[in-house]
RNA sequence: GGGGCUAUGGUCUAGGGGCCUAGGACACCACCCUUUCAAGGUGGUAACACGGGUUCGAGUCCCGUUAGCCCCA
């Protein structure tokens, strides 16, 4: 079993890409079959500025190892197209020696413009077979005059092709639908089915597993084994991944490459096991596993047929449970570089302490810095809304002051969260009121915010005199507010 | 314009003739827990695109329509 995934170095690895890539691995992982990477750059204008560096790294980051590949060789390399123009050439000079195929001197120009005009027309694109039948005569005469030819195929012009799809069944083709396609541009570039065709029996591809927009460019694919003489793969189109919208997955979706899902704190986990939902289902109806897992129980007849669309929200709440899922010192790891971007940097005890505190409370590592940002900053704002609410209350700063009372008597050393709420507790019972009263306004004192972790975890981790400033600092800009 | 693929709740899906009064997950709503927000727990709303067949019986098979997507580009 060999399969392969074949991406432009488009300077990005597309989540749409990674899913194709994410299913050949299972397939060829399921089956002990091989893994190859190939990179399609033929093609000037899909080959960015990053090239493939980025789709090898996103790959890595989602743990799909292949076995043969640009950056690592093998048997039947290269493995970069532009690498075996040669090849390309000499099976060109195969379908032209044998009369499956023909030289086309034909202007692309010319012809760009009969299809426009064909498809307004509402006529048939295709191309005329002009130079199909001119003789050999002709031919060399064009071919001394220096013109330009590209090769085409000579396709059959009556009956059908089948394709057998591994997730489709048989779907039928007409040869009328077919016209007589460029293999070898003039300017000796490959076509993409013509370096396609050729790449997959070079490097004895056994299953071509790729996205469902090539499932019209299979039976011209057929078409070259034939002329060839190779014996065709087998073939399996997996449906394609829309936007919300139902159309194309882009940049206004939202992230659409790896890199940007890595930026946004996403865990390579959740990002394979949803991307593994996406079109697959396990047996069982279990959601939540590992690679390992789904290796173990992935087949092509359980892959959907119709094109699913991406749901922002599934993939944020699998997020959030591998989070809550991680050791604290691993979810602590990951963490970090996030808030040192934000040019937080605790020590690691410290560090554990503060994603203990938030990890129920964020999806995506990115959210950690907003998380925590007031053990961070100290002047920070108020919550319009709390701090309004709040200014409402006659007598809060005399309260906040007896909160400081209450808690003054606590060594610092001792100010932990069973202390401080002891405290709390006992001047709320003290003066008849319920915690809540006390709870809240010292939330908004100690964090600017009316939600977030739980009050005495925040005030622990605080320190007391963190917190005394704090609650004094409140205590002040209400009276100040009320004055004014 | 031609050809192809697809069609179960808002989304991902289970289902491959009777097991379906259509199951699960996300989202949503309610309740519980609770100092807030989450997390967690419990419960709930919500779907077989439409029309014809085939069959004793169709979400499941066939045909057509419609819609979406892909390819020729």
């Amino acid at each position: 079993m060999r399969v392969r995934f074949a991406p432009s170095p488009t300077g990005e690895l597309h989540v749409g890409n990674a899913r194709t890539a994410l299913f050949c691995w299972l397939f060829a992982r399921s089956r002990q079959g091989r893994f190859i990477l190939r990179i399609e750059d033929t093609d000037p204008e899909r080959t960015g500025r990053g090239g493939e560096t980025p789709i090898l790294e996103g790959l890595a980051w989602l743990g799909m190892e292949w076995d043969e590949g640009p950056d690592r060789g093998g048997p039947v390399g290269p493995y970069r197209q532009s690498e075996r123009l040669a090849l390309y050439h000499q099976y060109g000079r195969q379908i032209l020696h044998s009369g499956r195929g023909y030289p086309c001197f034909c202007d692309p120009a010319v012809l760009a413009g009969r299809r426009a005009g064909a498809r307004e027309g509402g006529r048939v694109p295709g191309y005329d077979r002009k130079c199909r039948d001119r003789g050999e005569e002709e031919r060399a005469q064009l071919r001394t005059a220096g013109k330009p030819h590209a090769l085409r195929l000579k396709a059959p012009t009556g009956g059908h092709i089948v394709v057998e799809d591994g997730i489709r069944g048989t779907v039928r083709f007409s040869h009328e639908d077919l016209d007589d396609f460029i293999l070898v541009r003039s300017d000796g570039r490959p076509t993409y089915n013509f370096a396609c065709a050729v790449d997959d029996h070079l490097m004895e591809i056994s299953h071509v597993i790729r996205g469902e927009e090539h499932l019209s460019n299979t039976p011209r694919q057929l078409l070259i084994y034939e002329a060839l003489g190779f014996p065709p793969p087998r073939f399996a189109h997996l449906p394609m991944i829309l936007a919300p919208d139902r159309s194309k997955l882009s940049k206004r979706h939202g992230a659409t490459s790896l890199q940007e899902y890595r930026e946004q704190g996403y865990l390579p986990e959740a990002l394979i096991n949803y991307l593994t939902l996406l079109g697959w289902s396990h047996p069982d109806g279990v959601e939540i596993f590992s690679p390992a897992e789904a290796i173990a129980h992935f087949s092509l007849d359980r892959v959907s047929p119709s094109s699913s669309v991406y749901d922002d929200g599934k993939i944020t709440w699998l997020n959030g449970h591998y989070l809550r899922a991680l050791p604290l010192d691993e979810l602590a790891r990951r963490a970090r570089p996030f808030l040192l971007a934000r040019g937080y940097d605790p020590e690691e005890a410290r560090l554990l302490a503060l994603m203990a505190v938030v990890r129920d409370r964020i999806a995506r590592l990115n959210e950690a810095p907003d998380a925590l940002d007031y053990f961070f900053e100290t002047d920070f704002p108020y919550d319009e809304e709390g701090f309004a609410r709040h200014l409402g209350r006659d007598g809060l700063p005399d309260l906040l002051d007896a909160c400081r009372g209450a808690l003054a008597p606590i060594p610092a050393g001792d100010f932990n969260v069973v202390a401080i709420e002891a405290a709390y507790r006992s001047l709320a019972a003290e003066r008849g009121i319920r915690a809540a009263d006390i709870i809240h306004p010292t939330r908004l004192a100690v964090s600017g915010r009316t939600a977030g972790p739980g009050l005495f975890d925040i005030m622990a981790l605080l320190g007391k005199e963190t917190t005394l400033r704090r609650i004094d600092r409140l205590a002040r800009a209400l009276r100040s507010a009320r004055r004014s």
